[in-house]
DNA sequence: TTGTACGCGTTATCAC
DNA sequence: GTGATAACGCGTACAA
């Protein structure tokens, strides 16, 4: 108590007088105590209120029990959503969680990378910032990763997205059945894997209809030339891939003065609950997020478990709700 | 690499040609050392990928440089972004963060609490899911520990959360100056100290405006009573505590064809972003996350480095954004 | 710059 | 079968 932080194992086995090694088989179950030793144990690290040390603990077993996490920004619903399913999923194997922002920037990502490997997880999901992961990662190939949402351009890792383009492209068309002429695609940037899959696979169900992309970075929330085109030349469908997007766009419509469904058709790739609650609601892409978490446990789960066979990826299918502001009703309300 | 988790810094030492004391030096620049031999070992360092074990290095040395954080929901977008801005905060110091959540379960709660404690951090910040925190906390009086956010019954902690009362004052002055002639308040439960303090700032400011308060559990969003009671007896004004019963009373006011702002004065405590997108714009109260997180990083890095002062109490204000749908104009238009 | 005791819990080995 | 003893994991601290 005088040195370090709190009682050892030390002071509960003289307290109990047993040897630490009993403690330990007390406290693990690991090899079969008296049950007076044992309670006599129990009492002791009760009045001492010890807390064993688990740096110790897995500095000697070799086992880690701690899940590293890195995300590109906690501040996005998204992504704080896989973490929390992603901690409530460890924790059930008794795992903890580190949880790192790469701040979207790779360098910074690389550095975090680096230093969460000090703890030595039992295993790394990384949901990376862009595509050149594979260039970031420390060489350690017995450190079991799972690469989530975003895909790095080398596929030497098991991976675990939705299907972007499918479910891109189901918006599109939808559009498209309720009789948009042209539509306008808004996206952060085509430099991250899940907005480019999505643009192609709007570009792959759009056919013959106009269809355009508009950049918009993560920083210059509606940025002044987007605001000049929806005004100038208002499209009769807006389709925004991802949240960040959603919300400047969808301030901006109400800024001229354009409605969602009535002026514009507007849609949105990855649904938030206000979506559904505005009139009209707004139609949008439901992303799989918890079943993502979900996958992504499973694959660093078998990795650890000593799985070595080769990278395996999957797709979740995305569900895509119509509501009203895609509605040809709403649409056809715009016409003269 | 037979053993354990790849090269330590035995191996580097070889390679190196050095002792390991030398690597230790080299690596955390404590002791001068001949440049030559910096290089020699950066080299095997580099040539070996090693990573220093950081269970082993805080084991021997003392310090920790890991921060517990447990809050109630990483879902909600508030607890995420304090978790975020932490997590920025904490990195600048060269500390890494442990998230836990507590799924507002108060056993589970205790539980992680111990849990986390296994890590030795050097510090905890808790956000508590009800006022009995005192109780399940573990006797440790030697680990740092700040509360945010909820206020537990016993102030024998460094407490940071937002003002309450006065913000949530504020919002029903302005509803009464705006006309309303009566308010129905809308909250999760007064058995949380966040909206149990909002409510009585409310009913102090509500002068002789009849008042009045419906509990929301968290997972019955939309009870049919409150729909009932919105049907049939609907308030002139109605004020949501939180950002979960803001989206369910939003949404069911929609569905009761009751327009916020021109039928019902709405606002909400706790701004989300879509709040000012939407039209009318929602009036709310917007918290400080960032500054929680701020101020609590900084009560807790003053006890770790040792002040054993009395426990501090820190409030911050809250902007309160009045918008369309609680003007006057508004819910004049909505008289007969 | 190096040798080595040390932090603490686990595990293998050994004695009763 | 039960419990004790001691080596060990790895990086740091301090004396040499």
């Amino acid at each position: 108590m005088v040195k370090g932080s709190g009682p050892s194992i030390r002071s509960v086995a003289a307290l109990a007088g047993v040897s630490i090694a009993t403690v330990s088989n007390v406290l693990n179950g690991k090899a079969s105590v008296a049950p007076d030793i044992a309670a006599r144990v129990h009492a002791a690290v009760e009045r001492l209120g010890y807390v064993r040390d688990s740096r110790a603990a897995r500095l000697r077993s070799g086992n880690s029990r701690l899940i590293g996490v890195i995300v590109p920004d906690l501040t996005n619903p998204m992504f704080a959503a896989f973490v929390s399913a992603l901690e409530h999923l460890v924790r059930r194997e008794d795992y903890d969680l580190v949880v790192v922002s790469s701040a979207n920037d790779p360098a910074e990502e690389a550095e975090r990378l680096r230093r969460i490997r000090e703890w030595r997880p039992a295993g790394l999901i990384v949901l990376p910032c862009d595509g050149a992961l594979a260039e970031r990662l420390p060489p350690c190939p017995a450190l079991p990763l799972v690469v989530a949402d975003r895909i790095p351009d080398a596929r030497r890792f098991d991976l675990v997205a939705v299907d972007n383009a499918a479910s891109s492209g189901a918006v599109v068309r939808h559009l498209r059945e309720q009789g948009a002429a042209d539509c306008l695609v808004v996206g952060t940037s085509l430099g991250i894997s899940t907005i480019r899959e999505r643009w192609e696979g709007a570009v792959a169900a759009a056919g013959t209809m106009p269809i355009a992309f508009v950049p918009v970075g993560f920083e210059d929330h509606a940025p002044p030339a987007l605001a000049e085109r929806l005004r100038t030349a208002p499209p009769q469908a807006v389709f925004c891939l991802d949240h960040e997007t959603t919300l400047a766009v969808y301030g901006l419509l109400r800024d001229l003065g354009l409605r969602a469904g009535a002026d514009v058709a507007f849609a949105s790739f990855d649904e938030k609950e206000w979506m559904r609650l505005v009139a009209p609601a707004v139609t949008a892409v439901r992303q799989p997020v918890e079943e993502m978490a979900d996958c992504a446990w499973t694959m660093l789960g078998r990795r650890i478990a000593g799985d070595e066979g080769p990278p395996r990826t999957r797709r979740l299918r995305c569900a895509v709700n119509f509501r009203g502001s895609t509605q040809r009703a709403a649409s056809e309300r715009a016409l003269p």
